[in-house]
DNA sequence: CAAATATGAAACCAAATGGTTTTATATTTT
DNA sequence: AAAATATAAAACCATTTGGTTTCATATTTG
């Protein structure tokens, strides 16, 4: 985990950080309203938010002894522009599958 | 690796698995056609199908010797549901974030 | 200032991941 | 039937992941 960066699709691949981003949909939120909601351990609450941050899901600022977390959603743009090239597929019956095909080379 | 189904979200973090889903979305092919496209060995790329099959992603056939993978995006759809829910955040200013967020409660 | 609070960071660990090499199985081809 | 081809499966390995407990730091409160 000492990369600078870290891949969005990587980032939502986890349960609980898909929740995460759920959570912090509905408002921004420090860490220990967000540990509230799960079974396991603030550092592990910590870590996750940690990529999420590096792959600038979320953005955190200071505010007294408290960080904030909030939702930054633009990089599940990257995930809906890769999933556009797929969707074609499932909007179509499947009758129309091999035309899909010879329609796309 | 022994379990039975595979998280979609799991499936497509990695990006040789990404690779594999575009390739197959321009036709079915088998293994051989498809190691070609890497870097790695064959055992690598029928792992990595072997969870795309598992995630319902592709589906295989059998032809003779050749086993043939297809494409199959129709377990997308549960990611891009999931990212409908963000979709809005990004469609509007961030001038209109605070209204985004109160309207979903 | 001391105590309490909120958080981050470090060290550690078991399990999963993504790769390899080796071995086995099924189907064609000669 | 033997050789070649196409693939799966098994055994192994280093690294990453997701969790823990312990320790450090910064800020507020009494």
């Amino acid at each position: 985990m000492s990369q600078n960066t870290y891949d969005v699709f990587h980032a939502i691949a986890d349960p609980t950080r898909r929740s995460l981003l759920g959570l912090l949909s509905q408002g921004e939120k420090n860490i220990s309203t967000l540990v509230e909601q799960f079974n396991v351990t603030r550092p592990a609450i910590a870590k996750h938010l940690k990529i999420l941050r590096k792959s600038n899901l979320v953005a955190s600022r200071k505010e007294g002894r408290d960080h904030i977390y909030s939702l930054h959603p633009e990089p599940l743009r990257e995930v809906e522009d890769w999933i556009g090239v797929y969707r074609k597929f499932w909007t179509r019956k499947l009758s129309n599958l091999k035309r899909v095909v010879e329609d796309s080379q």
